[in-house]
DNA sequence: ATGGATCAGGGGCTTTTCCCCCTAGCAATT
DNA sequence: AATTGCTAGGGGGAAAAGCCCCTGATCCAT
């Protein structure tokens, strides 16, 4: 029987080793690469590698996130299978994976009787949820949530940029400067990113990205 | 040559156990027991089970965590030998383990080859601190952070409650009227919460909780 | 070529936040 | 009996944040 290639996407690289390993001990699946970010894996489809008939993607990364690389899987490469495997638990992060296109959520402290059971699913079956995540799933057809969650995957590139700094003890003018705009436009950013994120104050900006984990803090 | 034995406490099982294929592929260590956290670990040397060179420990778990069981292990096991392996890259985590006795802490997204050697010289020279720790720790002699440190701790019951409103979209008006007080009063709860955490706005307030864990979001 | 979105900038205004200063009651230490 | 710490309250002022309004310049797609 010919062998289940996996690729792993993880920073924690002591993780994705390990992973590595136990994954080749299976049998029956090998690991064609591991992989820093989606930009990494991006680069990977780029130079014509193997494609892998899973991948192993971790939703918290630098660079390139999980959500982003899943909305690019979905646009570049629509019929390649992804498994989630993160520690975010959080009903929002699970949604956006979901609706991403991933066609499984794992949470890293899953058994590995589990985990492996897992991945099987999704290469053969096409699809695995756990008992938490279709839990999570009931949510998802509320329509408010619905608009926010979309609403912030909308942000541009400078709204994106303004919104890390205002995450800070900077005050705007200060992130003017840091953006090399004048207090004004940023001023703009931020009226405009309280509309798409709908929040109120900044406390709300940052508790919000706290909790849909737009980058560690 | 005779093995070194390791134990892991740690939630993730599928980490947990990833990480003992690596160990065991690594030759030369052995992994007697993964353990989900500190209670069990207690558990452990209760059953008079063998004692490992050395303990990979988890900070953040259920039950019992990482510093807790560091406290507990200094008291009981003074020799054991510990590193710290989790996500936990923020100062004041680190700072506390270290302070509770753990010779040795790293993040999870080191290089595997750095991993063995931190392991190595852990339990051959008691100690291992790596780059990114070494300039953590300079800090921590620095007597007014460490002061801020244990005021973080020290926040009076008033203070704790006005803190939780804080991180949230209402004003201090709004916070003053949900704890039934005049806003001058809640101005000086802001003031000697700001001071005793050291941030100078309210998003460093919110900032400050979500990096400490001070309570989900 | 005409919207539509993104980017960059501005006026004017209100509210909130932030930073000092201060008083006073009450409880537990010293 | 005095100090310290927590509680609750206040005055005044400067800075920041928040909320409307508006003008152009691109660039991109119908």
């Amino acid at each position: 029987m010919k062998k289940k290639t996996v690729v792993i996407v993880d920073d924690h690289l002591l993780f994705a080793q390990s992973l590595e390993s136990l994954i080749t001990k299976l049998d029956g699946y090998e690991v064609l690469a591991i992989l820093k970010n989606g930009k990494e894996l991006t680069q990977y489809y780029l130079h014509k590698r193997r494609k892998p008939d899973l991948i192993l993607l971790d939703v918290k990364m630098p660079v390139m996130d999980g959500v982003q690389t899943m909305t690019w899987l979905k646009e570049h490469q629509t019929e390649q299978k992804v498994l989630v495997l993160t520690m975010e638990d959080d009903e929002e992060t699970i949604i956006k994976m979901l609706r991403a296109g991933a066609r499984g959520y794992l949470l890293k402290d899953i058994h590995p009787e589990n985990f492996e059971f897992a991945m099987k699913m999704v290469i053969e079956q096409g699809f695995y949820y756990s008992s938490k995540i279709q839990s999570a799933l009931q949510y998802s057809d509320q329509p408010e949530k619905e608009v926010t969650r979309d609403l912030a995957e909308k942000l541009t590139e400078r709204e994106w940029t303004f919104l890390k700094y205002a995450c800070s003890e900077l005050t705007y003018k200060d992130i003017a400067g840091e953006m090399e705009l004048s207090p004004k436009t940023v001023e703009n950013y931020r009226e405009s990113v309280f509309k798409k994120l709908q929040v109120r104050t900044r406390v709300g900006l940052v508790i919000y990205c706290m909790k849909n984990n737009f980058f560690k803090l």
